[in-house]
DNA sequence: TGCATATATGCTTATATACGAATATAATGT
DNA sequence: ACATTATATTCGTATATAAGCATATATGCA
């Protein structure tokens, strides 16, 4: 429990939580969302996905990242928790409207998961 | 939200938690149940109750601590799931029975609250 | 008043963590 | 094979955090 605590412990890393919850990204689209640098937006999907609150796929080039559906499972009551709670951050609104300028942009080229999207 | 996460991304303060779902206790007795240095327990509460994990209060020269009835209202969800999960830990079990071992030294004297117990 | 007890806090040190820049690795397309 | 792009990782540095020891503060009691 404290592992998780301590990958939730740190702004960044719930503003790329909150940026999840809208569905599956890559480096590369979190990285210009949040305007961070890539080898801190990489460092710090690695420490969500070390303690099993992110899973990732490798397509081509590209590693994708999205919510562990497992850790929801796990961790149901907490999933909640953030659900809501990340909503209501300040950071959120402007996070989701970079998201979908993101989205446009089409960063990574066409994938997988655009189909469904 | 990221205080609140940081104050429980610490073992020892989990196990205060823990400890604090049983009710209420001052500081030397966290100390000796969870056999830990006087300056250090004063730290660990002082950082739980600086975010609004902690309520306490003062009675002749000791301090007491206890969750509070506002940050369990304002995180429902984020204190059901602590609930669930701090009784899971691996020291939970021996953390409670040192507590049950530490009332009965009746360390702090009598207290108000003893009276309800 | 003086002493003992409980708690909080300053100070120092050790360790952990976050960051940027550079580099390594992996996959793609020419 | 080579250049390009996306990602991961290494390195050095700056900052944050935790711990112990000593000290300050506050309360109760002789």
């Amino acid at each position: 429990m404290v592992e998780i605590f301590k990958a939730l412990a740190e702004e960044s890393r719930l503003r790329i939580l909150a940026l999840l919850t809208q569905g599956e990204m890559c480096v590369c689209e979190i990285e210009e969302c949040l305007n961070m640098t890539q080898s801190n937006a990489s460092r710090h999907l690695a420490a969500l996905k070390q303690c099993g609150i992110l899973d990732s796929s490798k397509q081509a080039q590209w590693s994708y990242y999205k919510i562990s559906e497992k850790f929801k499972e796990e961790n149901k009551k907490l999933w909640l928790y953030l659900e809501e709670k990340l909503k209501e951050s300040p950071d959120y609104k402007k996070d989701a409207e970079e998201y979908l300028i993101c989205r446009n942009k089409n960063l990574c080229g066409s994938r997988t998961s655009d189909i469904k999207n």
